[in-house]
Parts: C-alpha cells; structure tokens; sequence
RNA sequence: AGGACCGUAGCUCAGUUGGUUAGAGCGCCACCUUGACAUGGUGGAGGUCAGCGGUUCGACCCCGCUCGGUCCUACCA
C-alpha cells in the first residue's frame, strides 16, 4: 500500500464493479425501503447542492442496503421545459436560426439531438458521486411510460372538472412568450418613480389626482378608485373622468381596496395589467382593454400614436405627452417590487389569456390533512409551517406554457371552438362521434412540474398497478431543498393522494417523510452563481484542477462578460494553488459533518481538507493493521486459543458505543453526529490509543501468544466492522481496504456494500474495561502534561512516583505498568508511602492519586510553580462556585437529592485536590 | 405587513427532555521526523453562550423585549 491514499487510484475501478454486479438493484426479501431522486435536468451538469443531496441519498440507500432492506434508489432526469427550450434556442441563434423558422416538429427535434448529446453528463457526475441509483430503472420524464401518465392524470382530473380552461390575468413573460406560475416570478426590490397625474374630471369642474408606477398602462384604464368612507371624494364617486390622451370616459368608482392614506387615496384601475385592479374591475363591472401585444408592445386597442411602442418606450411618451398637456403634478423616486420571470430576467406583465389551470383548492384539502396528521412528516419539522400557509391560502395552477418541449396539453378543438380532452385524438373522436371532422390539437405544453408532481409514481409504472408499485410505494423520504416544497413537494402530495390508492382503496401519500437540507453556500455565505464566480464543482474538488483551467471555466460562457476580470480575480486569490484531488470520499463526509439541523452550509474548502486527512488517517491506521495481520493467525478459522486484554475488551465495548450513536443519529438525519462518531472514535480512540496499546503486545518477543492473537484479532476485527460502519458515508475507501481486511476476520463476500450494517450489542459494553482504559489514559495524560509544560524532551525517559492511591489505583497500575512505561516514556514506577518524605516533584491529579515526577536535574522550581497555583486557581474557583451552591438553602432543599449528592461529591474531590496541591506548592515553595 | 430561522472560541459549527469544568474541526503557540500516518504526534492558549428583563433552588437551553443578520409569503396604486 502506497504511503498515502490516493482516491483516483480506486473510485472508478470500484464504481463500475458494483454498477456491473448489480448491486444497486433492489434485492432480497427484506423491508421495501425506497428513495425517488429529485430528477435533475437532463441537459444539466451537478453544482454543490445537487453533490450534497446526493450524498445525503446514497448514505441513507446504501445504510438501508446493508441494514437487509429491498433498497430502491430510483434515478431519473427531467426535461426541464423552460431551461432546456432556452438553451436550443440560444445554440440556434448563435448559427442565425429562429425558433419559428424551423417549426414545432423540426425544432423538438433539435432538443431530442442536444438530449442525446448532453444527457449523460449529469448522470456521469452522478457516478462519481458514488450514488447507488439503480441505473436499470433510468427515467426520463419524457419517456413513453412518463408522457402516458401524464396523459392519464390530465385527462382524468378534466373529467373531474379538477382541470379547467378559463381566461384571466396571468404572469405572462414578454421575452418567453408563456405564461408561467406565480413561483417562478420573483420580485426584487428596483428603483423607480411615482408619477402624479391630474385626470379631469368630464365635466370640466376639476380633477383627480393619481399616482401611478406605470404611467403607459393609463392607455387601458378603464376607472379610477377611491374608498367609499374618503369624504375628500364622496361627492365624486359616480361622476365621469376623461381620460387623457384617449377619447374615453371612466367612471370614478369606490371600493374598499383603495386605502386612504396611501399617496392621493385616488387609483387609477386598469383591470387588463394590474392582479389587483383585475379584482376591482371584476366587482364593479370595469371593461377590460387590453392594450398590450404579446412582445408588451402597445397593440391596436391604444390609440394610434402609442401603436408599435414597446412598454418602456411608451412610458416615456406617455409621460411626454401629460407634461405637454401640463398633467403631471409631480414625479418622486420610488423603490417598488418589480416581478421578473425566474427564467428570463425581463419583467413579467399581467395578461389577459386562455390558460388550463388545475383546481388547486380541492386537491389541497386531502394533502393539508396528510401533513397534519402526521402521515407525512417534514424534517426539520418547521417547514411544515411553510407548507401550511402556503397550501391554506393556495391559488390555481396555471400548467399550460406556449413553449413547445414538454408535454402537449392533450386537448383538440373544432372549428366552432369546443374543445375535447382524450388519450389520443383517435379517443377524442370516437368518443365524441366526431367522425373526420377538422380538429386542431391544442399548441402548449402542461408546466415541467406537472409530470415532476407524478414522479413516485410514473417512475414505477403507474397506470398500470405494477408489483414495483406496490412494494416500494409509498416511497420512504424525499430529500430536497426548501426552496422548491411548493414547486414539486406540494403538488406530489396533491396529486398522489388523489390518484393512488392502497388496495383498501385509503389514499397512499408520495413519501412518509420529508428531509429538507439546506443550501450549499460559498465560504462567505454568498450563493454560488456563475456571475458571481463563485462556483464550485464537485467534480474538480474530487479530481482537483489546475488555475489555469479554473479560471478558464469560471469566466466562460457568462451571461454578463464584463464580470470576468473581477471573477478572474477573486478566483486567483481564493485558489492560488488550483484545487487539490480531494477524492470522493472525502468530499461525502465533508457534505455529511455539514448537513446538521437544515440550516445552510457555508463550504469550506478547509474543511474538505480535513476530511481528506481523515481518509489518509484511515490508510494508514490499515497499513499498520495489516503489517501486523496479514499472514499470522488472525483468528479467522474460528478458534478460541486466544486472549482478550484489557484494551482489547476496551474498544470492543467503544465500538459498541459507536454504533449505538450512528443508529441513532440515521434515525434522525442528523449525518454529522454520524460522521462526527465515527471520526472521533476512528481517530481519537481507535488510533489515538488502541493502535499504541496494541504496540508494546506485538512487538513483545515474550508476550503470551494467545494474548498476541486476541489483539490481532481485535485489531483486525474492529476495523473491519468500522470500515462497515463507515461505508455509507465513505464508499470507496471502505470497499478498498475492505477487501483485504475482510479475509482475515474469516468473512466473505464480493463487496462491502452487500454486508450487513454493524449493530451494537449491549453484552459487549464491558463497563469495567471502559473505567482502567479511562484511569490509564488520565494517569497517561498527567505525566504528559507535566512533560510537556515543563518542557521535558519526548526523548527522556522519566521516573513516576505514585501517592495516596486506593487498592484500586494499586491494582491498576501493576496491571498497566507496561502501557504506562510505553505511552508516557516512563522509566520507573514506585508507589510513595503517604508518611514517606517525598523528594521534590511535579505533581499532577488522576483522581484522588498524585503523580509525581522527581524534579532533580529535569524540572524548574519556577516552572513547576507556575504550573501549580494555574491549576490551584482553577479549582479554587471552581470549589468557590460549588461550595456558594451548597450553602445555599433554596437549592439543597429543592433541587433534586441526587443532583445535591452529586454535588456534595464534587465538592469534596475538589476539596481533597486542592489540599494536595497546595501542600505540593508550599513544599515546592519552601525550598 | 405577516411568519420562520439565526446570533456560542479568531473562523465554521455542535450542544437531544434546564444541573457539563460549555465541546469539535480548522487556525494559533511550544516541542517532536519514536519502526501506520508531518495529510503526523505531544502539550497548551483562547468563550460575561448578542444585550436586557422574567420564570426557577439553578438558564446557552424556557418566556418577554431590544439590537443585529438571513430567508419565506403577501404587497399600496
């Protein structure tokens, strides 16, 4: 074995030999336990938070696996309407090609050609990762099994008039020409103006004034509003407005919506663009005129000389025009939200259209209650407070979209406008008698999360009731990120519950519970972005890259060029050296000792580093076991001719304890107590100590060779069982040593992954081997301890005086005087009679017994006194609080007996301990 | 406007029903190439747990307020 871990040496080799084996494939008889990817875009690449979701899965798939449940992990990708329409359309214009050049056909062509020739860049990212998914399932949401469930679910949920076409405000993107759902606008505060303009009244008898952030919309006013109860205004309220710059007259209305003391308490209402003024106009009977094209280009029902202006540059002439007709009162500067369409950045304009819409509001009530009973459980449990306000006050769903890759709405019209919902065309008319007349199927496709809201289900072969459906469904968690709940998980609770059904016919939900994690951040705290320049690729923290290639890819292909000199900088400075091949492994725990309450993680890159160290850690601590292991009689065979000694029994019980707390933090989510147990038992106990007790017996010439065996076996065994514990967070280490270290322990099998799960057990916790390892390493720590401050080269071996020991400190260091000699360089041990002089010493505390180190020719009288009145400081304050504790009445009358007793305890340790001391620095002192 | 979360060592974060000497990793200081590992070993320094008030015998933990930060939802034209 090479002196240091080298990851890219065995992750490949290892992934491709379980991905041929099968071993992701559901197996056994055991408990179903199911896992449906989040299916990323099919075109896309893995950014950080795709790496930690994945690494979250895989750990929960591969502890499943190993714990002998029937483990789905089932992987698939979506197509991602929007995204991946964009980017053809960009690769198309780049060579002077319209989207409406080619036609409908001819173009999803064109996104099928850049699927095949993308797709498999995700999901080769997703190898490296290590995930187990199993890649003989692979789904696409456009796939035929897919499409036809989509297909079923629509036209079912028309046939319950939970699907309806219907004409009103949507979010319409100018740039996209779709309409999109009101979660994919965001709006961001912007600067801007309130214009004041004066409306005259038809009568000539004065005017209203109206304040307005979008002076061009006036064009489609169709009344203005005041409140009922404005006693400025009552007399009006009735009366006629001319509108400016067009021929119309508006009526002044009055409804509660306007509030009084906002800017002149009068509002212009323009039902057609405005969410708002569309819910006035409604009540009251307002026209609508849309006065705005597709492209939001002033259209024909404007007057004329607006005509063929876009909004912006309508604005501008709108406003020109009130200042020349002298009706501008006054323009301020205002900040106002400004809605942008998530996809295309431009501003998103409320448009009067045709769209499908799914009743949102009936199939909430069923998905409410499931989370409020407990069906499905959200972990951390307070984003259930998220899915509920959102979910109480849920508005329909707009699922149709005028693009042209996804799924096409499966609707038909004739030529006198009805419209019919079926399979297929051919079920269309049959059913309607339609014969051969002329049917025109409906241009959009459904929104990309509708068929994402069917994913447990369409995966495993819904409509048909499949076995698959029935053994892994519902499935056991979701793992995804907060910020897309109402996006996907929402709409899954919805639709599953209202389509499947267990076989008493209850209603089954997608998933029992919901693990929300949170967002993987730079080093700062800032999101990662491309224009920002602070990306990072998990593939280049696995296999490491140069500066050169880092700079190169973050500064290509951005959205915003100018950027780049300020990306190239910040880049150069954070990553001077490139970054190193941390390996897979590596990477997971990092994700894992991360991932704590859901909250956001800021990634490090020294944390990766630490981890990688880890990783080599476990290397090493291998090659030393092995050196010692391999071709001696390890007890494989199963014989019982050895020993189990002290540090022996010691870890065995340690692991126990180790495994106990992983279990229970799976259970919980909580990955980084996971990784936290096994990382300090690995280092801090396994190598820290046992690796050094076991040294002084194997390298004994005259050691009991039973006694020899024992530690070889629990050397070897207890590594073995924490490469088991460890390999669902670190899979490929785990499995290479494995390997060879299995063999040893008499265990066989191909692999690690198919082994079953560590357990503790509770006769194996040996209490009493737990305290001698605890008194040992005290007695250990305290030599160091004075070695260290009185600076005593690690080179010299020193003599050890022991003092005021009980029968139990005499017992522990007969049993232990080899380990003692070994681990803390000690020449000598000799107990002190307590009447006995002592010769001049630096002392420590193990418990109530003193070590003392002989001071002649080693140790500084100043030194050692410093050292002493430090800890005499230290317990006398400590004594002081303690003892104010107990004086106190309230608290030994009250508190609890045990806790007083345990106290009273403390107290008198201390008391005894500090006696010692300062006995010791006045000996010390006198001289 | 409503709601959620956060504020613990220089940095990033743990702290599970209130009783711990408040922990870890990284960083820092000192010493050490000892036969698994310098991606290492040994020892050490470093915290008025944001602030104020309350409940309690006892508060990092429970309650209220204040300050600071993040985010979500809804938005006033």
């Amino acid at each position: 074995m090479d002196k240091v871990f080298q990851p890219a040496d065995i992750e490949r080799k290892w992934y491709e030999r379980w991905e041929q084996a099968g071993y992701f494939a559901p197996q056994g008889d055991g408990q179903p336990y199911c896992i449906m990817i989040p299916p990323p875009n099919v075109t896309g690449s893995l950014h950080m938070g795709h790496g930690f979701q994945e690494a979250i899965m895989d750990a929960l798939i591969r502890y499943q696996r190993m714990r002998g449940s029937k483990t789905l992990w089932q992987v698939g990708t979506d197509h991602a309407g929007i995204a991946t329409q964009m980017v053809v359309e960009r690769q198309l214009e780049a060579q002077g090609i319209k989207r409406a050049d080619l036609g409908r056909e001819k173009f999803i062509e064109k996104v099928w050609e850049w699927k095949e020739q993308s797709g498999g860049t995700i999901t080769r990212q997703l190898r490296r990762m290590g995930a187990s998914t199993d890649w003989s399932r692979e789904r696409f949401t456009m796939d035929a099994g897919l499409s036809n469930a989509v297909t079923e679910v629509f036209v079912r949920l028309h046939e319950e008039g939970l699907i309806y076409r219907g004409q009103r405000l949507v979010n319409w993107d100018p740039a996209l020409h779709t309409a999109i759902s009101d979660l994919e606008v965001v709006s961001e505060e912007e600067q801007g103006s309130m214009w004041h303009f004066r409306y005259p009244l038809a009568d000539a008898s004065g005017h209203l004034v109206v304040a307005t952030t979008r002076p061009e919309t006036m064009l489609g006013d169709t009344a203005v509003a005041v409140n009922p109860h404005d006693e400025r205004y009552q007399h009006l309220i009735g009366k006629m407005i001319k509108l400016p710059l067009t021929e119309r007259e508006i009526p002044i209305i009055a409804d509660d919506y306007v509030d009084k003391e906002f800017g002149t308490g009068c509002v212009k209402i323009t039902p057609a663009h405005d969410f708002n003024d569309y819910e006035v106009g409604k009540r009251h009977h307002c026209p609508l005129i849309n006065i705005f094209t597709a492209d939001a280009i002033i259209n024909d029902n404007a007057p004329e000389k607006y005509r063929g202006l876009d909004r912006f540059a309508a604005r501008k002439q709108v406003v020109a025009d009130l200042e020349a007709l002298d009706l501008v009162e006054k323009i301020e500067p205002h900040t106002l939200k400004v809605p942008r369409g998530d996809r295309s950045g431009v501003v998103i304009e409320p448009w009067l259209t045709d769209q499908w819409y799914v009743d949102a509001k009936k199939l909430a009530i069923p998905a409410i209650a499931a989370v409020e009973n407990g069906d499905i459980q959200f972990v951390p449990q307070q984003y259930e407070n998220m899915y509920f306000s959102w979910m109480r006050d849920i508005q329909d769903w707009c699922i149709s979209r005028q693009l042209w890759w996804g799924h096409q709405i499966p609707a038909w019209y004739d030529n006198s406008g009805n419209i019919y919902v079926g399979r297929s065309e051919a079920e269309v008319r049959a059913k309607n008698n339609l014969g051969d007349a002329p049917l025109r199927r409906d241009d959009d496709v459904l929104d990309t999360w509708f068929s994402s809201a069917l994913w447990t289900f369409s995966t495993l072969g819904w409509p048909e009731q499949t076995a698959d459906l029935k053994t892994f469904h519902p499935t056991n968690v979701l793992v995804t990120g907060f910020d897309i709940i109402f996006f996907w998980v929402a709409r899954m609770i919805m639709l599953t519950l209202h389509f499947i059904k267990d076989e008493n016919g209850v209603p089954q939900v997608p998933f029992r519970q919901v693990y929300v994690h949170g967002l993987v951040r730079d080093a700062e705290g800032q999101k990662m972005s491309k224009s920002k320049g602070n990306v990072l690729d998990p593939i280049d923290l696995i296999d490491g890259i140069d500066l050169e290639s880092l700079v190169a890819k973050r500064t290509s292909g951005m959205m915003q060029p100018q950027l780049a000199a300020k990306v190239e900088k910040s880049t150069r400075k954070q990553f001077p050296e490139g970054i190193a091949p941390y390996g897979t492994d590596a990477l997971r725990f990092t994700y894992y000792s991360l991932a704590s309450t859901g909250r956001d993680i800021k990634f490090d890159i020294g944390r990766i580093d630490g981890f990688r160290n880890f990783c080599n850690k476990i290397w090493n601590a291998t090659r030393y076991v092995l050196s010692n292991c391999e071709e001696q009689d390890c007890g494989a065979n199963g014989d019982s001719d050895y020993t189990l000694s002290l540090a022996d029994r010691w870890i065995i019980s340690a692991l126990q304890r180790t495994e106990a707390e992983v279990e229970k933090a799976f259970a919980g989510y909580r990955f980084d107590f996971a990784a936290q147990a096994i990382y300090e038992f690995v280092w801090n106990e396994y190598c820290d100590w046992y690796l050094e007790l076991s040294k002084p017996v194997l390298w004994d010439e005259t050691a009991d060779p039973a006694q020899k065996k024992g530690t070889r076996r629990t050397l070897i065994r207890v590594l073995e069982a924490t490469l088991r514990l460890l390999h669902p967070l670190m899979p490929f280490i785990t499995e290479e040593i494995w390997q060879r270290v299995a063999p040893l322990t008499g265990r066989t099998g191909d692999t690690i992954m198919l082994q079953n799960y560590p357990l503790a057990d509770e006769t194996r916790i040996d209490a009493g081997a737990e305290a001698d390892i605890a008194w040992l390493k005290a007695v250990i720590l305290g030599v160091r301890n004075i070695r260290g401050e009185m600076n005593i080269s690690p080179a010299q071996e020193i003599p050890l005086l022991l003092r005021n020991g009980d029968a139990e400190d005499r017992r522990r260091s007969a049993a232990n005087a080899t380990f003692l000699k070994k681990l803390a360089k000690i020449a000598s041990i000799d107990w002190l009679e307590v009447d006995a002089e002592a010769p001049l010493a630096a002392t420590q505390l193990a418990g109530s017994m003193e070590l003392l180190v002989p001071m002649a020719g080693l140790i500084d009288k100043g030194a050692e006194l410093a050292r002493l009145n430090k800890e005499i400081d230290k317990l006398g304050k400590e004594l002081e609080k303690l003892e104010g504790k107990l004086g106190n009445s309230d608290f030994t009358a009250r508190a609890p007996a045990e806790v007083v007793a345990k106290e009273r305890e403390k107290c008198l340790s201390l008391q005894t301990a500090l006696t010692q001391l300062k006995n010791q620095q006045q000996a010390i002192a006198a001289l």
